[in-house]
DNA sequence: TTTATTTTGTAATAAAACTACACAATGAAT
DNA sequence: ATTCATTGTGTAGTTTTATTACAAAATAAA
């Protein structure tokens, strides 16, 4: 719709290109206005305003809005952009949104399809999970064991280092590991995971790109965003994870067939409904 | 803001759910119709329409009109899929992280600035922050505590309900509860709240629009989405509540201006890289 | 310059959105 | 069960907004 303004400017009256002017000028606060308004701004009469719409193909001043409303929503591209003192609420939480949208869709187009098959098929061999996670990834180690134990083996995550040290070294060959760590350089995690590979059991890493935890796994679902403008702790990425696990999850579920599918759905509704 | 007319559908009265149902029934017919029309359809009166369209934070019904569109216009970017068997892993992941960006889409859009901008109010006002979830919402509320323990205030955060119970039996007028329920009808966090309320404790609560729980809270941050395609339990509501608290913790820190922030940028790497 | 044609604005009309208020339904307290 | 208070819903009127009809400028052609 802007684009088809621009481009039919030069064939409208010229107090219509003063319409058109305006409109292009801010087509955010178009959208918002009326009639009376727009002529204002433009400084036309309010029958030129819809003239103007008629002339791109409009039956009213209504529907031009409309359209004009539903390409700015299109047009939404998201990107980071640094959070500032000086920002409304507003500002803020739109700058945060699309930075953790951008994420998401790095993350999606990052997706290696290979490893997302091993790490399924590993579920599929194995009798039981554990997950590890500290810190901020202690969250998403705990989200994560909520899905996986609805899957039909027993799941349970460990948040403190020395637990997950002790329960690594109890584990055997039939055991799965699910290790989450944002940087994949602590040293406490690697240290679990040494252990666990120690006892034969398998590992899915969720971390960063050809990190040393990544490096020392049997399969590594990799979560890489940009964390400039992450001010507490690694939002996105945490995101990521989670989403990610979630893939995971569900492509479990998947090769159970519909059935399974189904049935996983109704659990959650009865669950969910009564407990979140 | 579909979803958010299907949440915030139980919490309205008799005749504007009747609406609710209408504008549900056929979106792209609403957005094209008058209130007249629409009352019609709905068989309720013209002014039903308008407090329909307030209940769901519109000032008119010509804004809650140019939301519906431009939420039906952005519903062809990153729109939601069920995921079937016959999927490849790739597919999957696609779907998934399309639902998931989508959600976050809806709910930037959905972003209420006064009530931000009160939950911001209420955290400066504050001396003390406890968080209350369970379920998959104590993940939340543990992520959530990592932040907003860095800006300065203690925080703390409680899955137990009878401790939250008894947590929030304890608390006094310079305390700050942070609730997050998903559905926000629970009645172990309803009657948290309660209590926290009787204490004489502020509540921001973080969970779907108009429900109990939004209701009885000083500030409701809500988190509407379409659950539809969620299979374990509610990613993306999770993802929506964690990005929100993001920007009321940002927020928090953004009005201690740029000297904070640059602290709190410093003090995450210095934490993150070791721990996570 | 005159006349036809196009363009633009004024003023009236129609339609839509919104408000104030009154009646009806619901629920709590006696 | 009856009254009172509260909440919910509709009727009727008001204001705002969109649209039309038409007349006055402006422009171009003869």
């Amino acid at each position: 719709m802007l684009s088809k303004i621009k481009a039919a400017r030069s064939g409208l009256r010229k107090s219509e290109q003063k319409v058109a002017d305006a409109v292009i000028d801010d087509p955010d606060e178009a959208v918002q206005s009326s009639i009376h308004a727009i002529a204002t701004r433009a400084k036309v009469s309010e029958p030129t305003v819809i003239r103007f719409c008629r002339a791109l193909d409009c039956v009213g001043f209504q529907q031009f809005k409309l359209k004009l409303a539903q390409d700015l929503a299109r047009r939404g591209t998201f990107f980071y952009q640094d959070v500032t003192a000086q920002d409304t609420s507003k500002q803020l939480a739109s700058k945060l949104l699309d930075g953790a949208i951008a994420s998401l869709v790095q993350i999606r187009d990052q997706i290696n399809e290979e490893s997302l098959d091993r790490a399924i098929a590993l579920y599929e061999a194995c009798s039981r999970v554990e997950l590890y996670g500290s810190g901020g990834s202690a969250v998403v180690a705990e989200d994560a064991q909520l899905k996986f134990f609805r899957l039909g083996k027993p799941a349970i995550a460990y948040s403190d280092p020395h637990i997950q040290h002790a329960a690594a070294a109890l584990l055997d060959r039939d055991a799965l590991v699910i290790a989450v760590s944002h940087s994949g350089r602590s040293s406490d995690i690697l240290k679990t995971v040494e252990i666990a590979r120690a006892a034969r059991a398998k590992v899915i890493s969720v971390t960063a790109t050809r990190s040393p935890l990544a490096q020392c796994s049997d399969v590594a679902l990799t979560v890489d965003v940009n964390e400039d403008s992450d001010i507490f702790s690694p939002v996105k990425s945490r995101l990521g994870q989670m989403v990610v696990l979630d893939v995971l999850a569900v492509g479990v579920a998947v090769r159970g067939g519909d059935h399974m599918l189904e049935q996983l759905a109704r659990a959650r509704r009865a669950i969910d409904f009564k407990f979140v």
